[in-house]
DNA sequence: TCAAAATGACAAGTATAATGTCAAAATGAA
DNA sequence: TTCATTTTGACATTATACTTGTCATTTTGA
């Protein structure tokens, strides 16, 4: 019964983060901003300004599919790439004044979102469950890593 | 706070989706089955013979992608087809007796899985881990549908 | 100094779908 | 019974979100 119940939560991960994308993209309605542009913003924003190889780890995504992001996002004026001392071949990307403001105003309305969604879970049980998450994610990535 | 990890929480689905599909994905090692054809039996297993409309509905993708996965797991021969008594143009299918095998030995692996990572996790937390999905999910459904 | 690593750019491939269309078959209402 | 509608399999096209591989340049680090 625990183990069904386990089995139960961890298959809701699917239908979980196709929710949680599909009311990212309906925020998105009319931004001009794409699921993947929005990202490169939120890590900007988040973790301040880096490059794309940054912003790969970051995501744990490849370089080169960052880079196609990241160039899509620069496309926008959302983003611009400045001077990096430390590597010439590879910009600073950093937000524009208008990617500052449109991605806190995203983010305000994803916060708003939240608390909507939380309203009637106590802090208690939303605890736990992040807990129980994160630990099963954990057990889970190890146990794959083992056998592959 | 509470919004924070509510927002950790939801978006802690993508990894632990990760996570989860890479173990299915290496259990399969070696079955010469596909994560797709594993899908397939996995729905024949659990609910019985019947159409690939009907395995479509279950899964909620389109019939056409869930036909390419059908007709790639008759092709496998661990499914077969079965005269439909009510559709003369769309067979039943059913588990081979080399599928239900496989998919016996598969789903017990995976069970095992499940007990190995919820050994340190009460039956409780889980429990309200998965309410709290479940209701997370649901919301973000409903305030998703409204705003597309 | 020089081999190794990092980076941007580009090409190709893979997995998981959605969407559109067609013809044959099945269904259901008049 | 008829006939419009729906269902189904098959096929084609497109989309998204990646991975993998390669190349030339640049940077680094021993």
């Amino acid at each position: 019964m625990k183990t069904e119940k386990l089995h139960r939560l961890i298959w809701m991960s699917r239908p979980l983060m196709q929710a949680a994308e599909a009311c990212v993209e309906a925020g998105l309605k009319g931004t001009g901003l794409t699921v993947r542009m929005r990202a490169v913003l939120e890590i900007l924003h988040r973790y301040g300004e880096q490059t794309v190889p940054d912003i790969a780890a970051r995501l744990e995504i490849k370089r080169q599919y960052v880079q196609i992001m990241c160039n899509e996002t620069l496309a926008s004026g959302f983003v611009e790439q400045r001077a990096n001392p430390r590597h010439k071949r590879s910009p600073i990307l950093a937000l524009t004044g208008r990617g500052l403001d449109l991605i806190e105003k995203i983010i305000s309305r994803e916060l708003k979102l939240m608390e909507e969604v939380g309203e009637n879970l106590s802090n208690e049980d939303i605890s736990k469950a992040l807990d129980v998450v994160l630990a099963v994610t954990d057990s889970l990535k190890k146990r794959a890593g083992e056998k592959i």
